[in-house]
DNA sequence: GAAACGTGGGA
DNA sequence: TTCCCAAGTTT
């Protein structure tokens, strides 16, 4: 389809027949442009899984810029520092990363580390693996960026780097897909340098080999890559559609200028961290309107509304909602994911003007 | 295997 | 604006 596709130009050499010459190409050149990351200059396991568990579906920029992960292993250096944190403590933590299941899996992690590992850092793949929190790809990334053992990784770099180097069309997303991307990388990975091995070639797929644009002229390893239409691939199974969904929440402070809260119950999205009071459109449906944002999570499309609302008229909460009143202070410290703490700040500010 | 899980940035 | 993407794992 090809009009929109480059053409790049037949590989010379087969990447597993060549391997030798691969490993030297790609190595070279991460050792003389590869970048410098806080996790590439550590060894300690610990670390190193915090830097991955955070950049899970996560951008760099993020985790580096806004100083999570500097703040993060500040406040939890070590495995016994999270294990008896309190929760409101490590949400607060991750407050704005998303994918809060995260962060309770790494303190049970640091758990698990204290309390069946007699606080060492398990150096066994398989113990590895069996930490919660703790799939193929984080086990691969700590036991060879920790420990340089020879263990495959693929994340999405990888999957998008493997699929154009041996041209491969079927969908990396799928079972059988995985299944043939972990085996080249299980072929392709340095039996003594896995370390800078799977750095280098997720770094290609940041750089050369991005999503978009991939850059062929100059590519490090272009003459081991298979395809000829690499913005062709990866393949993917088709996205989930996106719902439109319409959110309706109270603004209420009481005489003490204190605002009103909603813990977000278990097993809700968000667990354990606050919002604006939820109410259904019709409770709603006489108050005046203050704001109104849209946001995405996963594959919703959410309108959000802020109605103001005395307390004297207070629509009735769900049943079994935890409710909370809090000052302004409070706020600061209490757990708020990103809408809530954008709309909180909008009419907080607001309000000052009163 | 499918679905759920958050957010911010870039094209 | 909308869509896709970014160091995946769990149920």
């Amino acid at each position: 389809m090809a009009d929109s596709s480059k053409i790049k130009p037949l590989a010379l050499r087969h990447p597993i027949d060549n391997l030798p010459e691969l490993h030297t190409a790609l190595l070279k050149w991460f050792a003389s442009e590869g970048k410098t990351y806080p996790w590439r200059e550590t060894t300690d396991p610990w670390s190193i899984l915090v830097s991955e568990i955070m950049l899970q579906q996560t951008q760099i920029a993020t985790v580096l810029d806004r100083g999570y992960y500097a703040n993060f292993l500040a406040r939890f250096p070590d495995p016994i520092s999270i294990a008896d944190a309190d929760e409101e403590e490590i949400l607060k933590a991750w407050e704005g990363l998303g994918y809060y299941r995260r962060v309770r899996n790494l303190q049970n992690t640091a758990r698990q580390i204290v309390t069946s590992h007699d606080n060492q850092f398990p150096t066994d793949h398989g113990q590895i693996l069996d930490l919660p929190g703790v799939g193929p790809y984080t086990a691969g990334a700590v036991a060879s960026f920790a420990f340089n053992q020879p263990e495959p990784i693929v994340d999405g770099n990888i999957a998008r780097v493997l699929s154009r180097l041996f041209d491969f069309h079927g969908e990396v997303d799928s079972s059988a897909g995985q299944k043939q991307i972990w085996a080249w990388a299980g072929q392709l990975v340095h039996s003594k340098k896995a370390r800078q091995w799977n750095s280098a070639i997720m770094e290609l797929g940041q750089t050369y080999c991005s999503a978009k644009n991939p850059n062929c002229d100059g590519c490090p390893v272009w003459e081991f890559c298979l395809t000829r239409t690499p913005d062709l691939l990866p393949s993917k199974k088709a996205a989930k559609k996106t719902v439109l969904v319409d959110e309706f929440t109270l603004l209420c402070r009481d005489q003490f200028g204190r605002v009103l809260m909603q813990q977000q119950a278990s097993g809700a999205r968000r667990e354990g961290f606050w919002k604006l009071p939820e109410r259904d459109a019709e409770a709603v449906a006489h108050l005046h309107s203050c704001y109104r944002a849209k946001y995405g999570i996963t594959h919703h499309r959410v309108t959000l509304y802020v109605y103001q609302c005395a307390p004297e008229s207070l629509p009735e909460a769900a049943k079994g909602t935890k409710e909370s009143w809090f000052t302004v202070d409070e706020l600061e410290a209490l757990p708020i994911s990103s809408p809530y703490r954008k709309a909180l700040d909008k009419l907080l500010s607001d309000s000052l003007m009163l």
